[in-house]
RNA sequence: GGGGGCAUGGCGAAAUCGGUAGACGCAGCGGACUUAAAAUCCGCAGGUGGCAACACUGUGGGGGUUCAAGUCCCCCUGCCCCCA
């Protein structure tokens, strides 16, 4: 009696057994053997499990199931990143523990997960807002502070006036928006913890040449956000109002030295430090409002290159050294204090934004660059920024750009008006946060002593419990007295905890050394089992990480490798970037609404359910506000896991986009009941792997010559598949869309073989479709395998080797062309010399009929491919 | 504006090194089975013309290199991403 598919069924108890058997389980790495570290970037524990996590974590599943398979020791692990501010949001407005709501969300969602037949060892499962793991964050800050690496300092911040908190440039979008509330970004002046990237800012560039597993366009991004920029930092003397040069003096950093003769101005950022000293009595008063206006502008409002640039004159000046002029000295909102030095040149000729400027307030523009072959022209249109010859340049008349800017540089040197310099975008790391549901700075801050660490012995200094939370103000935590109020470890005197939390940016930096040595109480992980697994041989995550995560957690690794912490210094081998989960949206075009696709009635000519108008259709990432989401947990309902699997692996390449589409998935549901009947099939007929089971015809593995033509072909397209999918699954190569179309291709060819096919032949390609399938598949795989008779867990198997035997052919067609056009296939014997098949080629029908009977010109023979004929 | 990427049937996509474009699937069409439907199975399927054999044409547009171009080079158009 034929058994039916019942993916429910057969998922669930496959799950509970390979839990009960510890199937998954990581193994202890014996020496020599070689290991593989698989991770997906962990999840926030929101509660809800979307789609873009499961098409992530089915991806990094599969690749480590294939890697088991090859024969390798096999980490893969997962966690939550559980710090974050949803948590405290949630005890804001319904008074719930964010512990108590953090770890709720992370039962559910372990649930979630563990449904989709991942093979994840959950032994080492970890949270970061647990104080087993976070007292280690805790450790690791303050092996930063004691390298000098974690500082404080005052420093104008993001404050986002909705979420009450401190955000880093990072999190401010665009528009001037926080990335999480959405509210306009406002100025303030806090005392902050940072952590100095900037000094490995040239290592995190440079490294980056290294991570040749690691997509094209992340390193791009990244190099773009280091921002390394060449030029020289020149020294402006600042002249008394009689004309004398003082002591002080201006540094500007600039990229173009061979352009200082073309200087008109000086334009320092409205809050530089000698702003107050260099401002002229009668102007104080207007100097000041125009601070005050600008320090409420978003950063991307006064840097926007579109925007009108607005200044005041400082009614001093300062001296250019090298034309010895006196030039006026401007403070502007298009230059910011903590880009650089705080100041800039101003070269309207050779810089939009200068141009722009000194449009605005009549500075005069002096062209000192023309371009290579052109005359000295008036200019008008605007700034010519491109490298050109040096004219009005005293001596430097006549140099090209480049090495203008060397010599230049030079006599700058020698004169002590400046040094060249390397400048950095990438800014310090801003890691304070003032909110509750963080990982708390392990500081104290005593009147005497200063900033005193928390000794190790006594970390973790563990979030107090069940607050009660009003959202307003400052952080919970600095209206707690009992737990502000300590001793100075120190000197025993009355001191005060630091109140900030970290950045959760800083628990997912090293969460992945962590999981090396999961339950180490005495260190966050000891630097053999670090080296045992490390570095992570294959990362699977968002793209929208390719700056942020990626860059702090290469950052961290470098810090503690030069901390001999760990022998190595970049985290992540390979990185895959998946790409998003879209699904079909409807949109009215006149009201702009989003309508969800349970509401439109006819798909093939969707209307607006309240006024018939028409909508438009489109795939865009799911998401709740355009109604468009699909819920995992209903399709593995449906379908099972198998299937959703399958889809997902089909449907696109890994690193693109993925259209969600029912029919499809309906699609991948009918290739799994296939291959269920065709087993059920060879059940009937009584086949089994079980050895004892077996005929004496399975025992012998038959030559060629003794295979039927059935069990020839059918030999054929299995080892095709073997070598097929080998090659689209191999290290760094994962092209699982083309690897599950192999296999639908061997199911179509067993469907019209296996009844004709020997025995043994048929059960070595039922055997082998199904360790083929495992990674994909692994529940109905597992089912079969064992109904079949195997022996063992089918994701015990080794990955089939393709027989080069079973590949060989003794005819193949050969495309014959004639002036590079296919007109026809000759059969040939697969082994002929280029000779024979010109000689085949020029004998047959088709070159008869197009040659005319002439002889060609030219014949280029492929063996093994074509024969071109040119008459 | 700068940097990077992409463009292939009705749709998602395949196509090592330049060598039969459209594998595999979805949707569609025709047939078998069925009282009927669903499911399943078999077949067709880029476009144009033709009863057909077959011919022409075809990988966003234009040009080039080559015996041969989706693939290489130049120009253009459109879309996406990152930085502004």
């Amino acid at each position: 009696m034929p058994v039916r598919y019942d993916p429910a069924e057969i998922e669930a108890r496959w799950q509970s057994r390979w839990l009960a058997d510890r199937l998954d389980a990581t193994p202890e790495p014996q020496p020599g053997q070689e290991t593989f570290y698989a991770l997906s970037m962990f999840p926030y524990p929101s509660g809800n499990l979307h789609m873009g996590h499961v098409r992530n974590y089915v991806i990094t599943d599969v690749i480590a199931r294939l890697q088991r398979l090859r024969g390798r020791q096999v980490l893969q692990p997962m966690g939550w990143d559980a710090f974050g501010l949803p948590a405290e949001n949630a005890a804001i407005e319904r008074g719930i523990d964010p512990g108590d709501w953090t770890d709720r969300n992370i039962e559910q969602m372990r649930g979630q997960l563990q449904r989709l037949g991942l093979s994840i060892d959950w032994n080492r499962e970890l949270a970061t807002c647990h104080t087993d793991y976070y007292r280690w964050s805790q450790w690791l800050f303050l092996q930063f502070l004691e390298a000098g690496l974690a500082y404080q300092k005052k420093a104008t911040v993001n404050w986002d006036p909705l979420d009450q908190t401190v955000l880093a440039n990072e999190q401010v979008d665009a528009d001037g928006r926080s990335w999480r509330s959405g509210a306009i970004v406002e100025k303030r002046k806090l005392r902050q913890w940072f952590l100095r990237i900037t000094d490995y800012a040239d290592a995190l560039l440079d490294d980056l040449a290294q991570l040749e597993g690691w997509p094209e366009r992340v390193r791009t991004m990244q190099a773009n956000w280091i921002g390394r920029s060449v030029g020289a930092e020149l020294f402006f003397p600042v002249l008394d109002a009689s004309g004398q040069a003082t002591a002080a003096t201006i540094a500007v950093f600039t990229t173009r030295p061979d352009t200082v003769y073309g200087v008109t101005y000086l334009v320092l950022a409205p809050d530089h430090p000698l702003v107050a000293s260099l401002t002229a009595p009668d102007r104080q008063e207007h100097v000041e409002a125009f601070a005050t206006v600008v320090s409420r502008q978003s950063e991307q409002e006064r840097i926007a290159e579109d925007r009108p640039k607005r200044g005041v004159a400082l009614g001093s000046f300062t001296r250019n050294p090298f034309t010895g002029e006196s030039i006026p000295l401007w403070i502007a909102d298009y230059v910011l204090s903590d880009y650089g030095t705080g100041a800039v040149m101003g070269v309207p000729a050779h810089d939009h934004r200068d141009f722009v400027f000194a449009r605005q307030y009549e500075l005069p523009v002096r062209q000192v660059i023309v371009p290579e072959g052109a005359d000295e022209q008036a200019y008008a249109g605007g700034a010519w920024t491109e490298p050109g010859v040096l004219i009005h340049s005293g001596p430097f008349d006549g140099l090209a750009s480049r090495q203008a800017r060397q010599a230049i540089v030079d006599l700058a040197e020698r004169e002590g008006w400046g040094e060249s310099r390397v400048q950095f975008r990438l800014r310090d790391w801003l890691i304070s946060r003032q909110r509750y549901w963080g990982c708390p700075i392990p500081v104290i801050h005593c009147e005497r002593c200063g900033v005193v660490p928390v000794p190790a012995e006594q970390l973790p200094v563990e979030l107090p419990r069940n607050l009660a939370f009003s959202g307003k103000g400052a952080s919970p935590l600095a209206q707690l007295d009992d737990w502000v109020n300590v001793a100075c470890p120190c000197c025993g005197k009355p001191a005060r905890r630091e109140t900030d939390t970290m950045d959760t940016f800083i628990c997912s930096s090293w969460y992945y050394l962590r999981f090396a040595d999961p339950h180490n109480s005495t260190l966050p992980f000891t630097r053999e089992s670090a080296d045992r697994w490390l570095p992570v041989d294959q990362y699977v995550g968002g793209i929208e990480h390719a700056i942020l995560h990626l860059l702090y957690s290469r950052f961290f690794t470098k810090v503690l490798r030069d901390r001999e912490l760990l022998s190595f210094d970049e985290p992540f081998r390979r990185l895959l970037t998946q790409g998003m989960v879209q699904a079909i949206t409807y949109k009215n075009p006149h009201s702009g609404k989003y309508i969800a696709p349970a509401d439109v009635k006819d798909p093939a000519d969707p209307r607006d359910p309240i006024n018939g108008e028409r909508l438009d259709v489109f795939f865009e990432k799911m998401s709740k506000s355009k109604h468009n989401g699909v819920e995992p947990g209903g399709v593995i309902e449906r379908y099972g896991a198998d299937t959703a699997r399958m889809f997902i692996l089909f449907k696109a390449p890994p690193e693109k986009d993925l259209e969600w589409d029912d029919a499809d998935v309906e699609g991948q549901f009918r290739f799994l009941q296939r291959i269920w009947r065709m087993l059920e099939a060879a059940l009937e007929r009584g086949l089994s792997l079980e050895p004892q089971a077996a005929s004496p015809e399975r025992q012998a593995t038959p030559g060629n010559a003794e295979l039927s033509p059935a069990d020839l072909a059918l030999r054929r397209a299995v080892h095709t598949a073997i070598a097929a999918i080998s090659d689209d699954l191999a290290d760094g190569n994962y092209q699982f869309n083309t690897a599950v179309a192999e296999l639908m291709k061997l199911s179509n060819a067993m469907a019209s073989l296996l009844e004709t096919a020997s025995e043994a032949v048929a059960l070595e390609a039922l055997g082998n479709l199904l360790v083929l399938l495992s990674p994909f598949a692994p529940h109905i795989s597992e089912e079969l395998w064992q109904r079949l008779g195997g022996v063992g867990s089918v994701h015990r198997q080794s990955w089939p080797v393709a027989d080069a035997t079973a590949l060989v052919q003794t005819t193949i067609p050969l495309v014959i062309q004639v002036k590079g056009k296919v007109r026809g296939n000759l059969d040939v014997p697969a082994d002929a010399d280029a000779a024979t098949l010109e000689k085949l080629a020029l004998g047959s029908e088709i070159a008869r009929k197009w040659l005319d009977g002439q002889p060609p010109r030219r014949v280029i023979v492929v063996p093994g491919k074509l024969v071109n004929l040119v008459p």
